[in-house]
DNA sequence: TAGGCAGCTTTG
DNA sequence: AAAGCTGCCTAG
């Protein structure tokens, strides 16, 4: 028999299966990992399918690594399905569905000596002080860690007791468990009407996916708790994911106090060992449900009866590097492959999502109201030009200034939101406008005030502060738009008793940041929490009455068809915050365009209003949802290679755009950041028609997939969220 | 003519 | 991705 192997090595040129012999007395089968010669090297590999006959001269297999099967049926199918829609190669897709630590090899189950007392010895004949306090001890405590009991009582007397065979050593496997200290919350509900209302149309429509369109606070989180109960009840499994791996505490404890230790948790941010714990699990079926971000719609669940996308306009369901995909369509693809639901949770749902619902290709439910019927928070628009006349050249106003004092006063709190959505503070020179760049990256490098270092956000490299511009030698060096610094100095300057914290990508970074932050926050050892959009997630604080949108409309000029539908759902999030409790929330929004439609629709909670609008302008502008953006980006280390390789591939969809009157428009480019991480970049953008549109897309990947594409690195995109 | 190296092919 | 192979340039 023969194997067909995908090697483990991520390139253009290895992205196919290579023929293995099977050895008449090993046991191989599909979806095992096994190890292989290769050309002088050995490597790991991952077979993919069996078949009878080789038109190559085959090499045996040299082993199979694991001894549980790392790939389903279904995880091989979703491959497939996966290379067709996103044009992805063969490993880059595997490696998703695994963690990383059993490619690397280096993780072991995590072990420890445990101590415990022999039974039936004599121990009349230990004189030893020491050594009859250990024994003590132990009658007390039956068993402990040998590391903790050398802790106490020294490594001797342990010892001692060993060689005696008065006590026993005994290696036993222990399990990493992630937020061990995330307890759990239980509380009995009963369920609303809306609630009820939701369920039933979960599980009566012959729909696979169901879009609950639920305000802020209207309790979205119980209907996903009890859809999970009937399907474990089922004796189905369950995938929940949360947009944000910061979010991950607070679902898991909600989760834990349902669920109890049928929850396992699966996101990035664990550690190697933590991750390839959680991921045995549910491999093994010992959890039932996993909670995680995006990469958790790869776990190794069998069974799945419901998987659940909570804040589903969330740009971070699109992956936007390496292996790009989209969440909700691999969602539906496993659903359907086990006869399963989709829920599609959002009080915003993104305009795509809302029309595939309001066209019957989604069911819809809906649910207008918070549990508490205190109402929505109220808005306030302030005019920030009128602050200006005025004589306030503060970033805060008057009123803002007013709202947060009322709101120390009664001891309660406040969240301040940099709008930051594509946004940095980059230096520049006032004289000749020089602006200093990432040296690998062409990017404006932003400014890191703790550090007091240059820093670049895609490849991470720093340089120090510059105090004279390199080109013209002036000192005039100005730094450009708002930081979550410079509100919290500000804030000091006008509240100087107040404390504030800060959340922003540089919090992010350090491990475990964030989730201080916001625990501090939560114990109310600061007054404010100034931060960029990932405050707006869904984190709930009970005494949080006031909300400033410091600088609402940085969202609202950039070149992006979204960015309108952003802000919307940004305004909409910030508000659930306020309030969430039993005080009435306030929400100040500072712009320099009041009448905007939409802060109009934003303002009035009028999700509806603001959707039939958008989705006009869409249409007239010819954006999606009516049309698809494909974006094809190119990039190689060598410039010209890689233009020139983008040159091809562009004559080429021209030619088809002739002959296809379903692509409308072709355009080739240098990518506006035009390289990354040492690879230059250079990008062709098409609009396609709706209609036949995976038809036309798997002609452009028939295309690309002709050329001789040697050692570039290509990938095709469908309306990406950014065309950097 | 050996050595270096850039670019291409092969790896099952 | 990495090793190997080929053809070309160059110092001597």
């Amino acid at each position: 028999m023969i194997a067909r192997v995908i090697i483990d090595k991520s390139s253009t040129q290895l992205d196919r299966p290579f023929d293995y012999s099977i050895p008449q007395d090993m046991l191989v089968e599909k979806g095992d990992r096994v190890k292989v010669p290769f050309g002088k090297m050995t490597l790991d590999g991952f077979v993919i399918d069996i078949v009878d006959s080789s038109e190559f001269e085959t090499k045996p297999i040299l082993q199979v690594i694991d001894e549980y099967k790392c790939f389903s049926k279904e995880t091989l199918d979703m491959m497939e399905f996966m290379r067709k829609r996103f044009f992805l190669k063969y490993v880059d897709i595997l490696r998703l569905f695994i963690p990383s630590a059993l490619r690397k090899g280096k993780v072991k189950d995590l072990e420890r000596y445990y101590v415990t007392l022999n039974e039936n010895q004599d121990t009349s004949s230990i004189k030893a002080q020491k050594q009859l306090e250990v024994i003590e001890f132990l009658k007390e405590e039956q068993e402990k860690p040998l590391s903790e009991l050398t802790f106490l009582f020294g490594a001797y007397p342990i010892n001692a007791l060993i060689k005696k065979s008065i006590l026993k050593r005994e290696l036993k496997k222990i399990d990493r468990v992630p937020l061990k200290d995330v307890k759990s919350q239980k509380k009995e509900v009963s369920l609303t009407d809306d609630q009820k209302k939701a369920l039933e149309t979960i599980f009566s429509t012959d729909k696979d996916t169901i879009l609950l369109h639920g305000v802020t606070g209207s309790g979205k989180t119980q209907v996903y708790i009890e859809a999970i109960n009937r399907v474990l009840n089922e004796g189905k499994n369950a995938i929940m994911l949360v947009p944000e791996i910061s979010l991950t505490p607070q679902t898991l404890k909600i989760f834990r106090g349902a669920f109890g230790d049928k929850v396992a948790l699966l996101h990035s941010g664990l550690s190697d060992g933590e991750r390839y714990d959680e991921w045995k699990k549910l491999l093994f079926n010992e959890a039932k449900i996993v909670v995680g971000a995006r990469s958790a719609i790869f776990a190794p669940l069998q069974n799945v009866g419901l998987i659940v996308v909570d804040e589903e306009h969330d740009s971070s369901y699109s992956s936007e590097t390496n292996p790009r995909y989209k969440v909700i369509d691999i969602a539906r693809f496993r659903a359907k492959y086990n006869n399963a639901k989709v829920i599609l949770g959002s009080a915003t749902p993104s305009i795509e999502t809302y029309r595939l619902a309001k066209n019957g290709v989604y069911a819809l439910a809906k649910m207008p109201k918070r549990i508490t019927d205190k109402g929505m928070p109220t808005f306030t628009i302030v005019d920030m030009k009128q602050e200006i006349v005025r004589g306030n050249t503060s970033m805060f106003s008057r009123r803002l200034q007013d709202e947060l004092k009322e709101t120390f006063d009664r001891g309660e709190q406040a969240m301040l939101l940099i709008n930051r959505l594509g946004y940095s503070s980059f230096v520049r020179c006032q004289k000749c406008g020089y602006v200093p760049k990432c040296n690998s990256c062409d990017v404006a490098l932003t400014y890191h005030k703790g550090e007091n270092k240059l820093v670049c956000h895609y490849c991470g490299s720093k340089i120090n502060m510059i105090h004279t511009c390199p080109e013209c030698g002036s000192d005039k060096l100005k730094f450009g738009k708002i930081g979550t610094e410079s509100v919290v100095e500000e804030l000091n300057k006008i509240f100087p008793d107040i404390k504030a914290l800060k959340l922003d990508s540089d919090t992010k970074a350090q491990k475990d940041g964030t989730v201080e932050v916001l625990r501090d926050f939560a114990d109310k050892k600061a007054q404010v929490l100034v931060g960029t959009q990932m405050i707006a997630k869904g984190h709930d604080f009970a005494n949080v009455t006031l909300v400033g949108l410091v600088d609402a409309d940085l969202g609202l000029y950039q070149q992006d068809f979204r960015s309108n539908e952003r802000t919307f759902q940004l305004v909409t999030q910030m508000a659930g915050r306020a309030g969430r409790a039993d005080k009435k929330g306030r929400v100040i929004l500072q712009t320099y365009s009041p009448t905007n439609y939409v802060y109009k629709f934003a303002t009035s909670y009028n999700y509806e209003d603001f959707y039939k609008k958008e989705v006009n302008i869409r249409e007239t502008t010819q954006f999606p949802p009516f049309v698809s953006i494909i974006r094809v980006l190119v990039s190689h280390q060598k410039r010209e290679k890689a233009r020139d390789f983008a040159r091809e591939v562009y004559k080429k969809l021209r030619d088809e755009s002739h002959k296809n009157e379903h692509i409308r428009t072709l355009a080739g480019m240098e990518a506006p950041i035009n390289r990354i991480k040492d690879n230059f970049r250079f990008q062709m953008v098409m609009r396609i028609d709706k209609e036949d549109e995976l038809d036309t897309l798997s002609k452009i990947y028939e295309i690309i997939d002709s050329l001789d594409k040697k050692d570039l690195s290509i990938f095709v995109e469908q309306d990406p969220q950014s065309l950097m």
